[in-house]
DNA sequence: ATTTTACATAGATAGTTATCTATATAAAGG
DNA sequence: CCTTTATATAGATAACTATCTATGTAAAAT
C-alpha cells in the first residue's frame, strides 16, 4: 500500500459515492442480477451500468454472465486489505438491507 | 455506519485523492507546520491550504495556530473507525517519508 | 423472423473539484 | 509604521463525474 498513492486513491475513490457504498451492501447478501440491484435505486438502468463498470474495474465487484441476465458479486478473493475492510464495515450487520429474504443469502 | 451512505462518502471521498493520502503519510511521522508540508508537493501554497481544509472538515486532521505557523497533525483521537484503518493503511510502515529524520518522530 | 427483454454504450449536460493567480490577513521584525 | 512572512480566501478554469436520453446488442420468446 505504502507510497501508491494513485492506484489507492482510485480503489478509494470507486468507493466514495454513496450509491456504490448502498450497491455494496447490496450485494454483501449475495449475488444479483442488474434488474434486481436497480429496484433499490431512483436512478436510471444506464448510471447502474455506469457503477458497476466503475466497482469491477476496481476489482471490487465481479460479473457472471447467463443469458440476458448479468449477476454481480463482490469479488472478495480479488480483493486487497483496504477493499476488504471497507466492504466489511458497509455490511457489518446482521440485518440486510434485501425486502426478499427468500431470494437472497442473508445471514 | 451502516446504511449511512452519504456522510461516510464524504469521508472517503476526502481520503480519495493521491495528494491528500500523501499528506497523511507525511503526518504520520508527527505534527508539521504547513510550509514543511509544502514542500514535499509541486503545487502551490493555495492548493495545499484547499486539500488541509478538506482533511480538516472530515476530522482527519487538526490544526494548532502558533504566531505565523500552522501545525497540523493527524486527528486520531476525533477519528471513526474507518478513518483509523485508512490512516493506519496509508501510514503502515517503518519507513519514513520524511527526509529530515532529527525533525520528525519518525519510528 | 419479429418482438421483447436485459444490459451496455454514446453523447450531452450540470455539478463538483484540483489547480492556478491575485489578494487579504495577521503576526513578527526592523 | 512599514516590511516580511505564513497562511487563508476569492475567483477563474480545466478536468472529471453522475446523471440523463437515445441507441446498440444479443439472447429469449412468440
Amino acid at each position: 500500500m505504502k507510497r501508491n498513492y494513485d492506484e489507492n486513491a482510485k480503489i478509494i475513490k470507486a468507493l466514495s459515492d454513496p450509491s456504490r457504498l448502498k450497491i455494496i451492501d447490496i450485494l454483501s447478501c449475495g449475488e444479483k442480477c442488474a434488474c434486481d440491484i436497480l429496484q433499490y435505486f431512483d436512478f436510471t438502468q444506464p448510471t447502474l451500468s455506469h457503477h458497476m463498470k466503475v466497482l469491477m474495474e476496481c476489482g471490487i465487484v465481479e460479473c457472471r454472465k447467463e443469458g440476458l441476465w448479468s449477476y454481480y458479486s463482490l469479488n472478495s478473493s480479488n480483493c486487497n486489505k483496504l477493499i476488504l475492510f471497507l466492504m466489511n464495515l458497509v455490511t457489518d450487520t446482521d440485518e440486510c438491507i434485501c425486502k426478499d429474504k427468500a431470494k437472497c443469502e442473508c445471514k
